[in-house]
DNA sequence: ACCTGAACACCGTTCAAGT
DNA sequence: ACCTGAACACCGTTCAAGT
C-alpha cells in the first residue's frame, strides 16, 4: 500500500507510542525505524507528522508536562485561594509525581519549555500565582526558576539509586563514612522520598522567612 | 603503522579529548570515529582503552566531579571547622561552578556516582562533614541527596535560556503572565545566579531551623 | 600490547515514486 | 496528503591481521 484512504498515524498514536517505548526500554530505545515498526509502518512515515525525532520526543516532554496540576494556584469555587506556601508545596509534589511516572524522558523536559505550551502554561501559572500573593516580579521568577532547579535534580535520577548495590565497591580506605552506600539502592524510594520532602520542607521554609522580610520592609 | 613503539593513545589524552569535544560541540558530537580522528587514530582503537564509549563519558562526568572543591569538608590548620552551614553554602557554590563549566556533561553525572572514585569522594566528605556535626545519619544522608538535587537542577540547564527570546512565542491570551519572559534569554546568567543564591540560602535557612529543633530534643 | 581496515547491524533523514 | 523502498552519510562495536 502506498496511502491509505484514513491515515495510518496521527501526532497523537505516535506521541503515545514514543512514550510507551521511552518509559519501557529508556530514551536510547527510540529510534524512528523502531518506533515506526510499533506502529506498524515504515521509518520515513513518521517525517509526514513530525519534522524531526527530537520534536517527537518534545511532543512526549509536553504530554508529561500536561500531567502536572496546577488547580492549586486558582482561587476555589468560593474565591479563596490557598497561601502561597501550600500551593507551592502540592504544586512540587504534583510536579515530581509526574516526572517520576516517565522518568526516562526528564533530561528532555530539563532542557527548558522552549516552546512547549503545557511546559509555558506551567511557568505561567506559578510566576501569576507569586505576584499575585505579593512576591515582587524578580522574587517570583527566583521562586520559579529554583523550585524547577529542586524539581528536576530530584527527578533527573534517583539518588540512592545511583549509588551500586555492592558492598566492595566502598573501600572504607577511600571512602570512611560510606559503609552503609551499599544499602541505599534497596531502600531507594523511601530515602529519595525522605530527601524530597526534607528540602521541599526547607526551601518553603526559607523562603518564608524572605516572605516575611518582605513585608516587615513594605511597613516602614 | 600498526603498533607504535611508543603507545599513541591513553586514557588521560582519551578523556582530555572527549572533555574538550563536549564542552565545545556537546554529547551528540561525541563519536568514537570522531573522538578517534580528533586524537589522530583510527575509531577502533579506542577500544584498547575503554570497554564502552559510555565509559569514556563516565570518566569525562568524573574528570569534572574531581575539580569541586571539598577542603571545606576538612579540618583547618589550627584545628577548627567552618559550620556545616557555612561548609555545605561553600560546597554547593563550588560544585555548581565545576558543572557549570562543562554543563554538556551534566546530564551524565547526573546518573549518581555509581563507582566513579571522584564522586564516591564527594558523596564521602558532605555526608562524614554532617555526621560529625551531629546531624542523624538518616538526615545527613537526606542532606547530601537534597543538595544533589538542588545543584544538579540548576546546573542541568539554564532556567532563564530555556525560554525563548522570541515575543511572539508568549501569546497573553494563552499565558498572561509571561509578557516579559522573552527578556529572560538576555539576562540568562544574571537570573540563574540570582535563584540559586535565593534557593541555597533558603534551603540552608530551612536546614537550619531543622537542626535546632533536633538540639532541642536533646536537651531534655 | 596496541594499532589498522573491513565488516556487521544499526542510525536519522531525504527523496522520487506510488495512490 | 500520506505512505513506500532505496539511498546517503553516518553510528558503536567486533575481529582478524599486522608489528
Amino acid at each position: 500500500m502506498a496511502r491509505p484512504r484514513k491515515p495510518l498515524l496521527s501526532t497523537g498514536r505516535i506521541v503515545d507510542a514514543a512514550r510507551a517505548l521511552v518509559d519501557a526500554e529508556g530514551l536510547a530505545a527510540v529510534s524512528t525505524r523502531r518506533l515506526a515498526a510499533e506502529l506498524g509502518v515504515s521509518g520515513p512515515s513518521l517525517y509526514n507528522h513530525f519534522r524531526t525525532k527530537d520534536q517527537i520526543l518534545e511532543a512526549v516532554a509536553d504530554s508529561v508536562s500536561a500531567q502536572v496540576d496546577l488547580s492549586m494556584f486558582e482561587p476555589a469555587a468560593d474565591g479563596t485561594r490557598p497561601g502561597w506556601r501550600a500551593a507551592l508545596h502540592d504544586w512540587a509534589v504534583s510536579y515530581r509525581a509526574a516526572l517520576r511516572e516517565h522518568p526516562n524522558i526528564v533530561p528532555v523536559l530539563a532542557q527548558g519549555p522552549g516552546r512547549r505550551p503545557a511546559g509555558l502554561r506551567l511557568a505561567d501559572a506559578v510566576f501569576g500565582a507569586m505576584v499575585d500573593a505579593g512576591w515582587p516580579p524578580a522574587q517570583a521568577t527566583s521562586i520559579g526558576a529554583l523550585m524547577r532547579y529542586f524539581v528536576m535534580g530530584s527527578a533527573l535520577g534517583s539518588f540512592a539509586g545511583g549509588f551500586v548495590d555492592d558492598e566492595d565497591a566502598y573501600d572504607p580506605a577511600d571512602y570512611p563514612h560510606l559503609g552503609q552506600a551499599h544499602l541505599l539502592a534497596e531502600r531507594q524510594e523511601q530515602v529519595d522520598e525522605r530527601a524530597f520532602e526534607t528540602g521541599l520542607a526547607a526551601l518553603l521554609d526559607g523562603l518564608a522567612v524572605q516572605y516575611g522580610q518582605l513585608t516587615a520592609g513594605t511597613t516602614h
